[in-house]
DNA sequence: GAGCTATACTTGAGGTCGCAATCAATATAG
DNA sequence: CTATATTGATTGCGACCTCAAGTATAGCTC
């Protein structure tokens, strides 16, 4: 019983172990993420979220962006940025702006100090970025992983994809 | 200033805003862990982690480990481990075992119910597994992502490797 | 065996995040 | 125009996890 589909190629050592691209997956990510997340957070006080919205908003059109496509870029929930932005702006990194044409929506906007601040974080953490994953690939091999990773789903997959 | 090893390659759109393989990391991790624990959870009443552990002891000899050697193996921190281990030992699927030749290490042992409830919880999540990651790839590309996220590090690597 | 260090584990406090509920404003229908 | 559904945002609550500190045991050196 129990169809299987799997055949999930096990580079088991002797016990039986799974050993996947999914457990790799996992385990460096967890690894990584730590290492990255406390360098930035002793050298600038940021988190990696934090950062990532700052970049998000330092590209942006006018360096604001609407909270909830924030949420959706960075794979945050709508209440996980409100309190991400809570953060950053009693921080002053960032400031809200009301919507003209659209009283629900509440922009998010970089303040001076706000693109100060990711100016002084970026180096280094692309430096990290580098050191801890980039430099473990030859070019080739990372535009290969990225196309690879760039085929994963990055939203909810039963959107009911009838009619 | 601030030396140039960079050239990130970013496959930016329009606004260079960086779009790199380590970005797709992180997206791909926070959507894929999102739908697999939403799955995991809803059928079986599991996190992610939960699993990790479980499987573990699962293939581990005498289906126990010390606790210590758990944290590390799906790199939780010690407390980290110590509180998981309070939900499944309270949830029965595993028990506390002495070390008799030292007397600070505890084993955490894989119960009956705990052998019942992973074997049950198995299939279902490999398939989700495989369906939202592992059938994306060829048994080839497959292969290449496992060796390419094999090169990264697990573990802290200011190690200070002088001398 | 006294002192020192290292290891295994636990606990308290705090941070981040998601889900569900809620409210306000807008869009759509009849 | 009114009723209903949808969307953007916030908040209460709880889950999970880390760090720092504390306890207990083990090993090592003199």
């Amino acid at each position: 019983m129990s169809s299987q589909v799997l055949s999930t190629q096990e580079t088991s050592d002797e016990s039986g172990l799974p050993d996947t691209a999914w457990v790799r997956f996992l385990r460096a990510h967890a690894a990584l993420t730590r290492e990255l997340s406390s360098r930035l957070e002793a050298l600038h006080e940021l988190t990696l979220s934090d950062f990532d919205v700052l970049v998000q908003l330092y590209y942006a059109e006018g360096r604001r962006m609407r909270r909830i496509d924030l949420a959706r870029s960075v794979l945050l929930t709508a209440s996980g940025i409100t309190r991400l932005l809570d953060g950053l702006e009693s921080a002053g990194l960032v400031g809200k702006e009301r919507c003209e044409s659209d009283a629900r929506v509440t922009y998010a906007v970089l303040t001076k100090a706000g693109v100060k601040k990711i100016e002084e974080a970026r180096d280094s953490h692309l430096a990290d970025i580098e050191e801890l994953f980039g430099a473990r690939f030859s070019p080739q091999e990372r535009e290969q992983l990225a196309e690879l990773l760039g085929r994963l789903p990055l939203a909810h997959t039963s959107e009911a994809c009838s009619t």
